[in-house]
DNA sequence: TTTACTTATTATCGTAATGTATATATGTCA
DNA sequence: TGACATATATACATTACGATAATAAGTAAA
């Protein structure tokens, strides 16, 4: 890690911060993203919402720290969970120095909706993102009832994740993420269009997603509609990953 | 951030762990990765080399550290700077819990250069990817004496820096700031080249990087060739991002 | 002065990826 | 049985890209 200089290693000669984790739950709801927030009841920011979070324990690793804010907070046993990136402006929070690794859940439409019902303390919150592809900055973050202020500087881990996500949506998995084990691609696309903020080419989007071999067929097909059905699929990770 | 509970800011409540920043000090050295590398003198991994890095001070942001590590540690008064991961494992430094923010610094060749001339301390160490794109995986960094086996968990933030460079060169700006201010499309080739692993196609590469309205030609010409010398080019970001 | 040589730069062509429009298939429901 | 809505497949235009060849512009040697 750092220094060479014994010194730097004597607990006391420095203060410490505290290390934190913060999750951004992240969902589709309705077609639009969404993501899961607590209300705080205590100061600073009391009446705001924020991410849900704890600190790092000393033995403990901060994915460890991340799943354990999962199950704990979000009463959610597994999810796609990835570091995102780590937050550590001096006044972040007004009481004392702490550092916050944040990371990003995702969760499908089922375990989202599960964990809103599960967990009285949470609610969802649409986020709805003002800026073309990969220009970043901030979203808008609001309920039905209006537009939802965050404590601390978490409105920015919020729309770090969406410009993370949009980045990362068609070059990676993480699309499977957001749906169930089996889904359509239509529901593949909306999920797409609903990150991205566009509407996309049927045909294109359906053809480069069965060409990237990441998709089996089932042979089962969808119920509940008064239309064709359309065909389910699975999300595979192909074994051979690249021809040479 | 996180709990709602008072006791959650009891300073005394919790033990903390240390934060550092650790630089990955990235540059290309005759047509090839390099890295900067401290030799510890003092347990643990006496003798073994490490990347720079230094504790995140109180009151201290984290970019701030990291741009004083650079100062401090490798003379440098500016480069490009960006946070690469945070790096969390329990036992990582034997001694005490240490959480360290990896930081990626880019440095052109003239900057890697005199770093090594002015400071010392450091050692230039070649980076070899074995694994093909963005496949990911462990890194070789050796010197011409042979291998150098880095401390703590330093050559897993190596092997991440190159996967992130990597996954961000043809997308992004970040391979300019390896060259010099003004440099020719060739220079340019032997840097993605470089970093990619890979030979690239002239035309095409000329073709994608013009087409991208980040060169402005100088209409200067490159010296000290025995052959036709070439355009220097100029990186300038574009006013507007994207023509919708 | 001319020619050889080396690399920069431009042009051409074929192929693959993608956007767009249209046609066909398949389910429900009146 | 036919209207309807969507899935799925096909055809074609446009664009991006790889490969190769042709031309340009310097130095150095003949």
């Amino acid at each position: 890690m750092t220094d060479d200089e014994a010194l730097d290693y004597d607990p006391n000669a420095y203060q410490r911060p505290s290390v934190a984790v913060d999750l951004v739950l992240l969902g589709i709801r309705g077609g639009e993203p969404a993501v899961l927030l607590v209300k705080r009841d205590a100061p600073p920011f009391a009446g705001r919402c924020a991410l849900p979070g704890g600190f790092v324990g000393i033995d403990e690793t901060l994915d460890a720290a991340a799943a354990r804010v999962l199950r704990d907070k979000a009463g959610i046993a597994t999810a796609h969970l990835e570091q995102l990136y780590t937050f550590g402006a001096v006044a972040r929070d007004p009481r004392m120095r702490i550092i916050s690794v944040a990371y990003l859940a995702l969760l499908d439409e089922a375990a989202f909706a599960a964990a809103l019902d599960d967990m009285p303390g949470l609610l969802a919150a649409t986020i709805t993102v003002p800026w073309p592809g990969e220009t970043g900055g901030a979203v808008r973050i609001a309920t039905p009832k209006g537009a939802v202020p965050l404590a601390f500087d978490h409105a920015d881990i919020v729309a770090l994740a969406m410009l993370r996500l949009r980045g990362k949506l068609d070059y990676s998995d993480v699309g499977f993420a957001l749906l169930p084990e089996r889904f359509t691609l239509r529901q593949l696309q909306d999920v797409h269009e609903a990150i991205l903020g566009v509407t996309l080419n049927k045909p294109a989007f359906r053809r480069r997603m069965l060409d990237r071999g990441w998709l089996a067929a089932t042979g089962e097909r969808e119920g509940g509609t008064s239309f064709r059905p359309a065909e389910l699929y699975r999300f595979h990770r192909p074994l051979i990953n690249r021809p040479m």
